[in-house]
RNA sequence: GUGGGUGUAGCUCAGUUGGCAGAGCACCAGGUUGUGGUCCUGGGUGUCGGGGGUUCAAGUCCCCUCACUCACCCCA
């Protein structure tokens, strides 16, 4: 027992070598929304509970049992953030992004936090990337964001997705909608819970996984037969450019969405190999979310990524790059005089863009030199007293094991010559 | 919040009807006073999750508790 504080319950964490992996993915990420006009919005982790309260719905299980909330020393109630768009959108309308050019294209990484069970891939403090394109109401912009996301998961190694489309309907036609499937939901044998939702939340009943519920769900009148014909057209030019950029989907009209503010185009990415936890991201449109917390109208679509989820399956994929970090070159000193040589060196090099490490501690030269193997280095810099009389260090090649003698003013460009070679 | 499973070395895990805490990997040291990755030799690095109980004796049996984990719920 190396100490006797744990983290706290139910969040995730990362270190060697997963870390690696989580970094990759972001990375990857950051790549893809750059390439495709998105800018990066740094965001506090903690906003105005008001505002999530407002933004998600009261009546969401994020808001009502699932936020972090706390009062700070000025008595300001506070919740870490449990999902990203809503203070994405906050903060766009705060500092004005939207009076400028339309849509606003922007994204933004970190962690968020729900009050949960911990579980496979659900975690109380987890990870996701987000991306939000706002103020625009064009098909062709839902389909830009699930394109996005759908290479990124691509590039990552990623093959055995599959996309979950569906539309919620507008203002117009989601009410009329609601009142059928309310209709629907009061005839059926539901426990006490579940009534209340149909009262509260009916769509979320849809995405009931308990068979008892599913069974009677069959017949349940369906979202996508009650559009309105401004939705209709949008949800077909949505599929249309899906299929011209060759993304594979699946018509889900049982897909709804955990967040209210969610309108027309709404889809979801889901991994076979996650565990119960099958939803990997999601995202989709939110035209009266902008109103909601006290903007302007403003249409809006954009997506979270699980983080952890996408670790989990590429790890279940077997396509997690896991490297350590190597370095080309490693400083092996024998002796006080050496080590503070090596050091010089090892800086100079990392300086002039070589990847370098060395030994400490004044280990001896055995282990030193299996600290040079486990490094990865292509080389290793050997200097010890005889050495240094002769003004010279020996350059060992660690692959095939050669060593020459190098003269120490012409270490650091022999060393780069040889590496720009290999 | 509700169920089930699991807690023994850094990791993966054995540990019999209760009888001196173990293996593999990893790590460290030596074999080699200045040469790694192979090989040989040596080293256990431990609050058996914690507390209480039964017993001559508890990793093992009983009670409580904590943590982890999977699932429900919910969602990333």
């Amino acid at each position: 027992m190396s100490s006797n504080f744990q983290a706290p319950r139910g969040v995730s964490e990362y270190f060697p070598p997963r870390s690696a992996t989580f970094l990759a993915a972001r990375d990857a990420f950051a790549a893809a929304a750059t390439r495709a006009g998105y800018a990066y919005l740094e965001l506090p982790v903690f906003e105005e509970t008001r505002l999530f309260a407002r933004g998600v719905g009261e009546s969401t299980d994020v808001v009502t049992k699932e936020m972090y909330t706390f009062e700070d020393r000025g008595g300001r109630s506070l919740t870490l953030r449990p999902e990203f768009t809503v203070g994405v959108l906050r903060s766009v309308l705060q500092h004005g992004l939207n009076k400028g050019e339309l849509p606003v294209k922007v994204w933004a990484t970190g962690p968020a936090f729900r009050y949960e069970r911990a579980q496979k891939g659900r975690y109380r403090q987890f990870y996701q990337v987000d991306l939000e394109a706002i103020g625009s109401e064009d098909p062709a912009v839902d389909v830009e964001t699930i394109a996005l996301a759908w290479d990124f998961y691509r590039d990552l190694g990623l093959t055995r997705l599959s996309l979950h489309l569906n539309s919620l309907g507008c203002r117009e036609c989601r009410p009329v909608y609601r009142a059928a499937l309310q209709e629907f939901l009061r005839r059926l044998d539901l426990d006490e819970d579940t009534r209340k939702r149909v009262e509260i939340n009916p769509l979320r009943v849809l995405d009931d996984k308990r068979p008892e519920v599913r069974a009677q769900l069959e017949d349940a009148p369906l979202v996508t037969d009650h559009l309105c014909g401004a939705c209709k057209a949008h949800h077909d030019r949505v599929r249309e450019l899906l299929a011209d950029l060759s993304i594979p989907w699946i018509d889900d009209p049982r897909l709804v969405r955990g967040l209210d503010y969610y309108t027309r185009t709404t889809y979801e990415f889901d991994h076979p190999l996650l565990g119960a936890q099958s939803g990997i991201g999601g995202g989709g449109r939110y035209d009266g979310l902008s109103e909601d917390i006290g903007g302007p109208p403003l249409p809006g679509i954009g997506f979270g990524l699980g983080l952890d989820r996408t670790v989990l399956a590429m790890e279940a994929e077997e396509v997690a790059a896991v490297t350590a970090p190597t370095v080309d070159v490693y400083g092996v000193p024998l002796g006080e005089e050496a080590e503070r040589k090596i050091f010089g060196l090892i800086a100079e090099l990392r300086r002039s863009g070589v990847a370098a490490d060395m030994s400490y501690d004044g280990k001896k030269l055995k282990g030193a030199m299996r600290g040079a193997g486990r490094s990865g280095a292509a080389y290793a810099v050997i200097l010890g007293e005889r050495d240094i009389a002769a003004g010279s260090a020996q350059v060992k090649d660690l692959a095939s094991g050669d060593q020459v003698a190098v003269p120490l003013a012409e270490l650091v460009t022999t060393l780069k010559e040889r590496l720009a070679e290999r």
